[in-house]
DNA sequence: TGTACATCAGTGAACGCGCGTTCACTGATGTAC
DNA sequence: TGTACATCAGTGAACGCGCGTTCACTGATGTAC
């Protein structure tokens, strides 16, 4: 009786899961596979975080992932790509730099490094990582410099492109430095707030 | 004959590198790992090394590391410590921020991470350390922040907190990133010139 | 449109490897007398 | 001061484990006719 329900049941999940895998199906589930790890390599790093998590948080089992990357690490480049462009849409999302700041400078931001931005997540990793990582973190990194830039209120020389680069290291920076002393810190909150207030002061 | 030769060199290899090993000498042995712990974590990350490539650096085999540590993990926390001893002495021995900033913030200090700022290597991992880890960073950066503190030319207000605070996480951040983007790209150089520039203007 | 077959995404067992950690052992240290 | 013995830092083999990666297999897809 018990044994009847069970398999039942397995056979159900299965064909649920399984559906059929066409073609767009596949690419569907790569999607799946290199969203889950976005999250989970800015939530954990690069090291950490297993093939098999990544393939279990997509709901998959981790014998397919050859079928889709070539490596980890090819894996992780296109990770990186990805949480960039969510980024990217955050930032379009936001406006202006003045919605932005305090959502980026936020206890909710530092409270979920895995929905959060790439370079305070994972650039220290990406520091020791291979050169084709670093060469997509740095297009991300410019996008965001050059987004920032935009924001800027028109400079007297008409170059905000240092001003913007400025911004954007102590937006890192902080918001990385938060994260690395404990929670329940001062610490933790003065370096959001104390950098949000002189960078709001900044860009008017 | 060889056979001979080689007994002979083993013996006299042995003798050189045991010593006699006294309780000074243990101690002194212990900073030696925790030393080449130090800079190989700052170089490669908490994850990447191994209790075995510390002990080879320190001259050791690794069978004897719980000799001196309870874990690796209890080894991170102390070769962190270590490692924000040997950047307050090098702030100590740089003096002005005027001195200390364009060191911090050079193409040197960015290709040595191993005898860099903790805080540029490893904050992203202490993000998601434990708590310990997390406490012996914290101490190490409320002294960053201080000593920053101290170097600013006298506030209007009399606060200079907030803008050591802000100092530090633009510091850092810049550092960071510098090392995240490819080596012979522009923007490794502009965010350490960059943020150089406005921060020696605002030291005076 | 229907049938036969090659393709290939996903499964799960298996591979070799190196990790953190443990342990029996060695031999000089440090101590008790 | 000299002798006997317990201690303990360092060695290197060994442990279990989980990693990244491979592979034989399954069964629906997609195609050739």
């Amino acid at each position: 009786m018990m044994l009847i329900i069970i398999i039942g049941q397995t056979r159900f999940v299965k064909s649920e899961i399984e559906m059929r895998i066409s073609k767009a199906q596949a690419l569907a589930n790569r999607d799946k596979v290199v969203g889950a790890a976005s999250a989970l390599f800015r939530a954990q790093g690069f090291e950490t975080v297993t093939v098999s998590e990544v393939m279990a948080a997509a709901g998959f089992t981790h014998g397919g992932f050859y079928n889709h990357f070539a490596s980890k690490e090819a894996l992780a480049a296109e990770a990186l790509s990805s949480a960039w462009d969510d980024m990217a849409a955050e930032r379009e999302r936001a406006g202006a730099l003045k919605t932005l700041l305090p959502l980026y400078l936020s206890r909710a931001a530092r409270r979920a490094p895995g929905r959060g931005c790439p370079a305070a997540a994972l650039g220290g990793d990406v520091g020791r990582a291979p050169g084709a990582v670093k060469a997509v973190f740095a297009e991300g990194l410019e996008g965001m410099i050059a987004s920032i830039e935009a924001g800027l209120p028109p400079a007297d020389d008409g170059s905000n492109r240092g001003r913007a680069v400025n911004l954007v290291a102590r937006m890192v920076g902080a918001l990385m430095l938060s994260r690395a002393v404990p929670d329940d810190s001062p610490l933790a909150g003065e370096l959001l707030e104390s950098v949000l207030r002189e960078a709001l002061a900044e860009v008017g």
